[in-house]
DNA sequence: ACTATCTACTAGATCGTTCTAGTCGAAGAG
DNA sequence: CTCTTCGACTAGAACGATCTAGTAGATAGT
């Protein structure tokens, strides 16, 4: 740029600019490419000069700029991950994927999805991003958000069911848990059992199907509340069943956020759990393991965010390779929320 | 790039590549530096174009690179939100920062840190994304973080206390509310207040120097249960009481989490809340509201997310005015917690 | 001594935008 | 009729990295 003597003195702190390689490059007394190859780690450059250009960097303050990284490199290592904040279920799996990522030195960028999910916003962001894959938690992943995503990049939804070839699953088997769950109580002794249903997503769909199932093939009557996941959504279930002549003996929810919200209510209208009824809800989300220590169906998390992770590294090495679908079994986790039928 | 009209057809869809500004240009009919205008809804182009300009992009399936946005703009809208994913205070706020962003038509990218709070990543992510503004939740904002954000650009920090000057604060009264939760203790007759304490952050800090003050200006015998802020920190502060002859008559802890955990463990033991024992939270995180139904010190987190994003907007307008402190006085909400003391 | 290979390094093109400095034609002022 | 102003539009430089295609010098093989 300039290249009189004069101005050298001056030329490495341009007014208000933050340092850019071509600072750190006159700084160490080599090339800009050069620069450009110690910081990415490639070979082609000495242990010496890389100490050098690094003393450089860190005397001016030098900090990469990612979005000419992102312009120009040709393949890159960001990956989307679209997820509810609120939701502990996500925010427990987003940070082991977080860990992940880092172990495999990719970048995350998180599109956080309001309660009222504006999924939209999240795309624009993982597309503007050019992201190289991306990361859906459901709940109530929105078709046309998978197929916005999966038509320029691999996508692995996880806890969501199907979504057309070519997009990965990694999920538990929601069917499993729930009857998982009906076994369980069936085996205390309960037979008229509630269901508190959620209607966004397919994994909850799924979840109300299995009650439904199970509870035809037992000759028992099912008896469905429809609420919300949350725990407004199970007060709410729970002021629909305490509005009834009598209670069910036992109650499943559709997750421990409603689970929790409605043994809240329960116990304030001074029904006691689980003498008077039976509480069992499905994630197994950390609150769960304290106050009410609810009786729960438990998803792996770990387990969950490492295969995701694992799917869409083999998808982004190969990406003609075949989607596949992982379901693992959940288990029953016994805390202190069901007992036998108080009747 | 290629002038000759044979290969004009096949030109918008360079194989593997998304359709760029250019692509959009030739599809619409005008030049690349209208499209961006169109793009950016600045004066200079008529409806009719713009229609036209939009049409096209939809038709052949244009996202704006955001990367090579970034990187020409002289003034970006993003700004840099650090957080604990798994913190409920922290998701709260977060969801509400994000919705005053969108109303600002300002981008939020979110730098995660882990419970090991691994800050420097955050850091290093706002400073390569060259955020012009960023908002650091606490708890246990690193004063390093602070220093090297700072130097380049506005932060404001929510829930902290002093990080020298230059830096916005946004908070509650933290002392103020020790000293509530424990007068209401007072009033309801406890003598025996046992304090939960966490070692991470000005704001915990103050909150255990605050219980100290007035334990000793009411001339009572301070009783500080060092532990973590966190659900397992409560359990393990309660076992540390459950160890002992006998137990106070009520506590406070540092925040919900603890709160929450410590009663969780409690009630585990037999011992009943409240009436073998009080329990006092902060935060008045959402599960305060359900399950133990939690007596807490209540913050406001739409009021403090409201108002840290009209700080930082204020510095991004006016860099050179004054960093403000701004401290809001909680409240305590009464639940189920508290009851006259046992003993 | 001649060529081949390797390591360390560099110049210049390039990524897809935004920004600067215009051009062109129509409308309005005198 | 000329001069200015304005709106609509455009060409080309710039942002700060990475990538391609090299060069120069050392080492080794024949």
């Amino acid at each position: 740029m300039s290249e009189n003597g004069t101005t050298t003195a001056l030329a490495n702190g341009r007014a208000g600019r933050a340092p850019t390689m071509e600072d750190v490059a006159r700084e160490a007394g080599v090339s800009r490419a050069l620069v450009s190859i110690v910081f990415r780690g490639k070979p082609g450059a000495s242990e010496a000069t890389r100490k050098r250009v690094h003393e450089a960097a860190q005397r001016i303050g030098y900090e990469l700029n990612v979005a000419a990284r992102m312009l120009r490199e040709t393949e890159t290592n960001v990956v989307g991950l679209m997820m509810t904040l609120k939701n502990p279920f996500h925010t427990d799996i987003a940070e082991k994927l977080i860990a992940a990522a880092k172990e495999r030195s990719m970048e995350i960028i998180i599109g956080a999805v309001g309660q009222d999910s504006a999924q939209d916003s999240a795309v624009t962001m993982m597309r503007g991003f050019r992201v190289a894959g991306a990361i859906l938690l459901g709940t109530d992943v929105q078709a046309s958000t998978v197929a916005q995503l999966s038509s320029d990049r691999p996508c692995v939804v996880v806890g969501e069911h199907d979504f057309g070839q070519g997009i990965d699953i990694v999920r538990s088997d929601d069917r499993l848990g729930i009857r998982i769950a009906l076994d369980y109580l069936l085996g205390k002794g309960h037979t008229e059992i509630a269901y508190l249903s959620s209607p966004h997503g397919q994994a909850m769909a799924e979840r109300r199907e299995a009650y439904l199932e199970w509870m035809a093939e037992h000759s028992m009557e099912a008896d469905v509340v429809e609420t919300e996941d949350t725990e407004a959504g199970g007060v709410a279930g729970a002021g629909r069943l305490l509005g009834r002549k009598n209670l069910p003996t036992a109650t499943l929810a559709c997750n421990d956020r409603c689970a929790i919200g409605m043994a809240s209510a329960l116990t304030d209208a001074g029904v006691r759990i689980p003498e008077d009824i039976s509480v069992v809800g499905f994630d197994d989300i950390e609150q769960a393991r304290y106050g009410i220590k609810l009786t729960t169906i438990h998803q792996d998390t770990d387990l969950l965010a490492e295969t995701a992770m694992k799917s869409l590294m083999t998808r982004l090495r190969d990406p003609d390779s075949d989607a596949t679908s992982i379901i693992f079994p959940p288990t029953l986790v016994e805390r202190a929320t069901v007992g036998p039928p108080a009747r």
